[in-house]
DNA sequence: CGCGTGGTTGAGGGGATTCAATTGAGGTGG
DNA sequence: CCACCTCAATTGAATCCCCTCAACCACGCG
């Protein structure tokens, strides 16, 4: 536990303390796992506890009707899922498991619980909703303002990225264990296109497939192709003025 | 105060008491406004304060080093802006005003405050972030997965129904203060095709261009084209095992 | 009354889509 | 151990949606 990706990442706010940490701990219920293509929630249905993936790839996605789906973001190590969705009698979207995933999970009363006698906790776990949003934000404009390949040279850095910041190894944050369709829904193209737009990545050098997965050759040259600005993912300790609004 | 639209849609949620209500009002600072064409953020700057829309449009945008522009968001009366800003040392997004704006604003120190000591307004505050999140999963599910003339439908839709939830009169929820470009950023496309997209709709009959403003002439017929779900919007209260976990 | 902003439309080109066909890697059952 | 099936990747061809360039108009304003 003190060596799983939330733990990383919050500590890199560096204003949590020990005390709570342990409480933290003591907000999860047991570990659970799933295999890989679960589905962990559905579309039109109900919430009941918010989980923490500590090791594995999922994706949150809405579908239409006619059966287009757009991926809506990528959950990795580290990522807390469903932070509101405590708040909603239905969940408007899908999660589904990319590879076999572990998490923990705390339910409603545990985390209002925190909310209520660990402020600084309270903060941290805001934080993180905040920088899902910001993500969010970054794929709005990635859809709708970049390029085919752009738009995937992006993607595939801010990957890299995250799982960098989640401690994960350099090496295995190079690997990402998806399909091409899954490309395509994510960057809101068709697979036959996906490809192509790959496929260029792979003639210049920056990405290649192997072992059904695809690995980042190049991550710095694909920033330089995407235009990539880390701004969005940083992760800097608060602001002064709310650091010192904070108790303690 | 009492008949603002931040009220008007706090009291749909049904579970603030009259005390709620109370440390809401002394939350806010005084009144501020802004004229029309405004910056009220800038991408890059730091964010001093959380603030409150009570009348008048803004949006919310990204822009990348060549000049592309992507709007995020709109923010209408009743909404929340920056609610997660003062985690972050830098916002990565700019604020605009599209109209003049009246707005209340809160320092980091009462948010924090009522965080600690109302925890039944702290989760209608973050409610009304999920709300703000679910509206961003649409947006990317709309740029990345709908034809032009969908896009632009859904999004006449949606603003006019957030508009009747903001409590504004219905004549007055079909009127739009946007130019076409501010469309065309909004939805990921160029302005001429904008206008495309936007003269399909007003041969078809369901909107038209008065005054310098949109004007939604047939909002049901809209939806029908947009193949709009208000699912996402629902305004319920919430669901029991959260209800039923809040001090009180 | 000249200028700027916003709207509108035409023409031409290019990026992306759909349809289709082929290949290869696994997995399964006989 | 191989025929057979499925899933994923790949590529070609035709088409179409959307983009850029460009021109023109309407309107409001200093």
């Amino acid at each position: 536990m003190e060596n799983s990706p939330l733990h990383f990442q919050l500590e890199s706010l560096r204003f949590l303390e020990a005390t709570d940490f342990d409480i933290l701990e003591g907000l999860f219920t047991r570990e659970e796992t799933a295999g890989s293509g679960k589905l962990l929630a559905i579309e039109g249905g109900a919430a009941d506890k918010v989980m923490v993936l500590s090791k594995g790839w999922a994706l949150r996605y809405k579908s239409l009707p006619d059966g287009r789906r757009q991926i809506l973001n990528f959950l990795l190590p580290g990522d807390i899922v469903g932070f509101f969705a405590l708040l909603f009698k239905t969940v408007e979207y899908g999660i589904e498991t990319l590879t076999p995933v572990t998490m923990n999970s705390f339910s409603p009363e545990k985390l209002l619980d925190a909310f209520n006698n660990a402020p600084r906790l309270a903060v941290a776990l805001s934080w993180l909703a905040g920088q899902d949003e910001r993500q969010l934000d970054e794929q709005i404009v990635r859809v709708g303002r970049r390029s085919a390949t752009e738009r995937m040279a992006h993607l595939f850095v801010e990957l890299h990225y995250r799982l960098l910041q989640a401690g994960i190894p350099g090496d295995e944050a190079q690997h990402f264990p998806m399909k091409q369709t899954i490309l395509a829904d994510t960057l809101g193209m068709s697979h036959v296109h996906a490809n192509r737009s790959f496929r260029t990545l792979v003639r210049e050098g920056l990405v290649t497939l192997r072992d059904g997965e695809i690995l980042l050759l190049d991550p710095d040259s694909l920033a330089q192709v995407a235009g990539f600005d880390a701004g969005y993912l940083e992760q800097e300790s608060l602001p002064k003025a709310t650091e010192s609004a904070l108790p303690h």
